[in-house]
DNA sequence: CAGGCAAATAATCTCAAAATTTATGAAATT
DNA sequence: AATTTCATAAATTTTGAGATTATTTGCCTG
């Protein structure tokens, strides 16, 4: 792996997990000293980023973490409804055997999973964070194109950005059953039951984000 | 505007515009030598075109304009008619004034454009091309999710890049009839019948594409 | 206090060369 | 003849120092 990637992946790391918070700046400067390298690794992650959205740009003003907001966010839950919603319910409608194991058996991980994230993780085995991601891949993992598997996870990375920035003690909420729900009404092909659950379980986490302490964070940046 | 940005900007357009082919090899040394300016900014841009799917990059084997292929085009066309089909639903569900009279705009704009692309354009007219996006970027504006506008844009863009490749006579086909349709459905709230039309309109898009003489093309890269 | 100016800082870009990896092609081996 | 080996060539990535250009800062003047 070059280093450009290396520190692509890092950097990327620490936006998405909220380590690196919204409108922080980000000189080449202090990350060449930081990871010890030279600059133009550090500048081409930086401008892969700045096309993922991850990573602002202005010309000739450098480089920040991109910058949140509740009117962002609001935008981006709504994205992730009509989108994931037209994928889940195009899932549903093809029924394609792989794409049934796959969400039963991500459903199952998930459910096995612990979401203790600070207890030490057996060697190879996924955090909850990872295994939700998977899940919600599954979902939609069906519906055909890879386009809209790429822009589905794309939103889903946005999303979990905010929920990782607002909440370090969020209630569990019980996600499951939540997660549960959305699995059935897939595997008994009702795709209107479907998606109006996906679309409450996308909407309850914009609630518990914005609810959240943190969350007045959202106006300063 | 900075270096990197202006060599963003041109190779963009011409990965689009299909003037750089699918696989072609994008070396830094040509491309220095051709813009005349050092390397790091033309990495800089080809970074950024990476992450926007334009350019494929593969460590230590150099930047390729993206391949294109038959499969690609298709999940394209799907994945446009999930998201753009949600985008204009809830467009005319919400029906702001607004977006309606952009509509409107943009139709009475692109019907006025002649799509023959080699006369010389008058100055400050657009291209049939630009008012042809522009028009499409008006049909999901009211979507109320700048995150859904900013992936249409993406998928229209990466769709053109199709067109133009397959493309250099292909039937007009009466598009404006179509264009017409789907307006006219928005403007009378058919939702069902929009997006009727809109899916049918990205279906004929690929079939002249795959139809075209340079169809073949799609399979060699 | 507002506005302007110069110095300091930051961002971008250049250049030459080093380090690393991949591609090439001839010689050796099976 | 086909495959492997290996040295060489070429390409990619990275370094690091410095030049250039733009922005910010803080002082000074009006």
């Amino acid at each position: 792996m070059t280093l450009s990637t290396a520190v692509y992946r890092e950097l990327r790391t620490e936006v998405l997990s909220g380590r690196l918070k919204p409108g922080v700046k980000l000189r080449a400067e202090d990350l060449r000293k930081r990871f010890n390298i030279a600059s133009s690794p550090i500048r081409e992650a930086l401008n892969r980023l700045v096309s993922e959205g991850f990573v602002a740009l202005e010309d000739q003003k450098g480089f920040r973490v991109a910058p949140v907001s509740e009117s962002d966010l609001q935008e981006l839950v709504l994205a992730r409804c009509a989108i994931d919603g037209a994928a889940i319910s195009e899932s549903i409608r093809r029924f394609d055997v792989p794409w049934e194991e796959g969400l039963v058996l991500a459903l199952h991980r998930l459910s096995r999973a612990s979401r203790q994230a600070d207890e030490q993780l057996p060697v190879g085995e996924m955090s909850w964070e990872n295994l939700h991601r998977e899940f919600h891949c599954a979902l939609v993992s069906g519906c055909g194109s890879r386009w809209t598997r790429r822009i589905s996870e794309q939103l889903f990375d946005a999303a979990e950005r905010y929920r990782l920035l607002a909440a370090q003690q969020i209630s569990e909420r019980n996600e499951l059953a939540e997660h549960q729900a959305i699995v059935e009404a897939c595997l008994s092909r009702r795709p209107a039951d479907a998606v109006d659950l996906l679309q409450r379980h996308y909407g309850m986490t914009f609630s518990v984000i914005m609810g959240s302490p943190d969350a007045p964070a959202l106006q300063a940046d």
